[in-house]
DNA sequence: GTTTAAAGGATAAAAATTATCTATAATCTT
DNA sequence: AAGATTATAGATAATTTTTATCCTTTAAAC
């Protein structure tokens, strides 16, 4: 029994093969849209409705085992919830990127001068990726 | 004549008073999603119709008259084109706020280390407001 | 004022998301 | 391991969101 298995039990989830599908196709594709997870699962298994993509995904966030991601101009696309992290995005062929970065500085900077107390940071850069220029 | 009517002649658009009417609300409240524009446009235009709300906003959006802001759990929200900057939204009151943040290390970081070229910087801080806490 | 091209409003259509219902499968209990 | 219990998958309908079409009106050009 697999640890996404367990964790999914501890939320009161059944871990039934669709859901654990979804979250493997996650695992292995890293950011996917509602549409393609639905393409990949269609392969696996023929009959699945697109509310169960939908009722998982949804069912997910609640219980943060997956993060959804909005990025400019295009889907939003799906995550297994991971340390805190930015994104690029090619403009050209679509490729998203997971990127490390430190933004406590920025963070401190708007906390203070604004009295704003942040939980959480998104940032997303746009831009072109190596492989593109 | 203002400068959004000659700046919408510039790009072969009619200045109509409900085109205008947009920019001025948006310029006025700030941030505004579909739904908000559409009740306060409603309230100028009594038979104005949602299609003409979306028509325009994605026409603005082609011209870059307007930037769409994607937010975390939030539906999107419109604004005029102006001085590249980032966003706070709190979440307790929703309260969306701009705040102009120097970038710049962090996007000469990833340009350089990951040979991507930045082309722009979409950030957005979540957290509670002063008003808030 | 007349012309013409674009845009508004009404409405239908399409796309995206959520809700409902029942059979089935996962988990719990014994 | 068998039976009882409960959540969920899938089918489908309903709802919500967004876009397209069509005709009339209006802004802009002449
Ligand atoms: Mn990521
Ligand atoms: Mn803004
Ligand atoms: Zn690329
Ligand atoms: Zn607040």
């Amino acid at each position: 029994m697999n640890n996404y298995t367990q964790m999914l039990r501890n939320h009161n989830l059944k871990a039934t093969p669709q859901r654990l599908a979804i979250v493997d196709m996650l695992y292995m594709h890293g950011h996917m849209s509602i549409d393609a997870l639905y393409e990949v699962m269609i392969k696996k298994f023929s009959s699945i409705s697109l509310a169960t993509i939908y009722k998982n995904i949804n069912l997910m966030l609640e219980n943060t085992f997956i993060q959804e991601v909005k990025l400019p101009n295009y889907k939003s696309v799906y995550e297994l919830t991971k340390e805190s992290h930015s994104h690029t995005i090619c403009e050209k062929c679509g490729k998203i990127n997971d990127i490390i970065l430190d933004l406590n500085a920025i963070v401190n900077t708007v906390s203070t001068l604004k009295n704003f107390e942040i939980s959480k940071a998104d940032l997303v850069l746009s831009g072109v990726c190596k492989n593109c220029v």
